[in-house]
DNA sequence: CTGTTAGCGCGTTCAT
DNA sequence: ATGAACGCGCTAACAG
């Protein structure tokens, strides 16, 4: 491997020419510059990434922490992981991935190796021992999601609020009133899932908006939960037409759950899968009506972020982005009500 | 931050014994070892990761290169890239993704910048560009998944053979004898994608295996796709009592299609949906039986090759790895047999 | 067993 | 506009 060293000699420069000639760090003659990038081109040179981190302390990485294992966003994650990664490279550093939950000692640790310039985490919570902890190393951070006060930290998060103005406008359009919540697990409530409580408290204020009441069931993200869910809601509010439901996996097993109970979907009681992705609810029958996750643009928003905190180019970066309905065969217009079929209305 | 040498200076001790001492790379006396020891407590020292691997020329950072944005394993795929970040971390290494398709130059640039020690490839085609690339790298490198003659070159794949003997084998415990596969695109043929011309040679095995004709049609990995296909299945072999489906997305449309048909899964029709996830299957009603991809050892015995390349304590490493089958309900005993349940048996 | 010294490849003064 | 020299923090000879 050719180092500047060897370009320099090569084109009859010194070192420190070459070096501000790449970083345009002070004005080099056209001539030169000329030479350099011949000889650059001949030798097929390119920059130690880790010399130049080493000197410059800008190590051009920087770190995404995911809690491993963990499938709340199975359907995005790799949308987000993929597109973080991809933006992280347009604006020329790499990404690399720290798998951990909430081990504080360890994100010290990795924090304290001094090799990422700055960090991305997702999944944040409403409380997040990550975030103090990162808070706490100086080191520039920007959140997925975010805590309860963020204060003037960096975050790109989902829009709820408007998220569930979509949902619920969608359906009152359709004539519906009776629209129950199957949100996720109590546990998620407690432990501070942001999405959670955010949408809980979303649905609510959109459901009084429209002066109407609601229904909030919670559920696991599993399909046999989901089933439980629908009979729960079904109990409990005997006259629902609707259902928004929180996680893909639950709300293929609402449909089966309505099923069960003796209602149709969409005829009977129409579904909403909120955080969605249209792949996956393609796979259910029917056809799932959803409000997809802007995984893709999330990711790319944090790395955005973080790269600007980094290079002081910018202020707070607070971006909080709706999910985008997408219709499928699962949503109809309520009983009674006589105006246009919802799905396949432009 | 604390350096090597404020933790030298406070033990009381040279710089290169502190080194030493960290790397066990000669005998440090036992006292001398705590002095350091506690310094290193005392300070919260961490080696730098950029300085050591400039000095020793060990980054101790490995590249995860796979496809941005294609979907051919999105289900596990997510899997795969955490367990591999995981299994890195686990041997001390940094994981970065490095989301390119088949850009020759891209990965060369990458490369050259010296940034990391070892790669591991995912979604490797029979011919693979990208390999050539790497392998003319002189840099260490493992695949996912294998070239059409992958020689000395390390590896992990799917034990694509074991996969559809376990497929067929089961099917013909239950008295099907018309057994179709619903494989991958054409497309993924003609451009050497190893499990669709994989499977497709293993299916024909296992088939003559057991003195049987099959019956092959390609079908795109989307829902729509995969119902068209059931009834092309149909069509060319109307006695058919089980289909295997390659793709999950399209193994959904399958069970539509097939109900499109007048045939009812798993009454008429027994359906296994092959390199899945149970989570997945279990969307679709019936719950789909699977053949779930080993995403997570895969992605680990790559890393673990790799590290062990990169370590030279090791040869060629060439892994395959069985997909497992897991119950769901679309598997039934064939009609006019008279064995028992198969996927409710032991 | 421990200390001294020379790089690793580059950015960055300070000169000129 | 360009060179020379120093140092980033650490590993790896080379001494003793």
């Amino acid at each position: 491997m050719a180092t500047m060293q060897d370009v320099a000699r090569r084109a009859n420069v010194s070192l420190s020419t070459v070096s501000n000639a790449l970083n345009n760090t002070r004005p080099v003659a056209a001539a030169t510059r000329a030479r350099i990038e011949r000889a650059i081109d001949e030798l097929g040179y390119r920059r130690n990434v880790l010399a130049r981190g080493l000197a410059s302390r800008n190590s051009r990485i920087v770190a995404l922490l995911f809690p491993a294992m963990e499938n709340r966003l199975a359907g995005t994650a790799l949308t987000f992981v993929t597109s973080a990664a991809d933006e992280a490279r347009a604006h020329g550093y790499h990404l690399v991935l720290w798998p951990l939950a909430d081990d504080a000692d360890a994100i010290q640790e990795l924090v304290d190796q001094g090799l990422v310039e700055g960090v991305v985490v997702m999944e944040v919570g409403l409380r997040d021992p990550r975030v103090d902890v990162l808070a706490g190393s100086g080191l520039p951070f920007t959140m997925i999601g975010r805590t309860e006060h963020p204060g003037e930290l960096d975050y790109a998060d989902i829009d709820f609020d408007a998220t569930l103005d979509t949902a619920v406008g969608h359906l009152r359009s359709l004539g519906h009133s009776r629209i129950a919540l199957i949100n996720g697990p109590e546990s998620s409530v407690e432990l501070a899932y942001g999405p959670v409580v955010r949408i809980e408290q979303a649905y609510r204020r959109a459901m009084s908006d429209h002066r109407l009441d609601g229904v909030v069931v919670h559920s696991e993200r599993t399909v046999p939960a989901g089933r439980i869910a629908a009979g729960q809601v079904v109990v409990a509010a005997p006259d629902t037409t609707a259902i928004i439901v929180n996680n893909e996996h639950a709300a293929a097993g609402v449909v089966t759950g309505l099923t069960d109970a003796g209602r149709s979907v969409p005829a009977d009681v129409s579904v909403i899968s909120l955080l969605s992705s249209p792949e996956m609810a393609a796979m259910c029958s029917p056809r799932l009506t959803t409000l997809d996750s802007p995984g893709d643009a999330l990711g790319r928003a944090g790395v955005r972020a973080l790269v600007a905190r980094i290079e002081k180019k910018a202020p707070t970066s607070q971006v909080l982005l709706p999910c985008t309905l997408h219709a499928g065969d699962s949503v109809a217009l309520a009983r009674g009500a006589g105006v246009t079929d919802g799905d396949t209305a432009r």
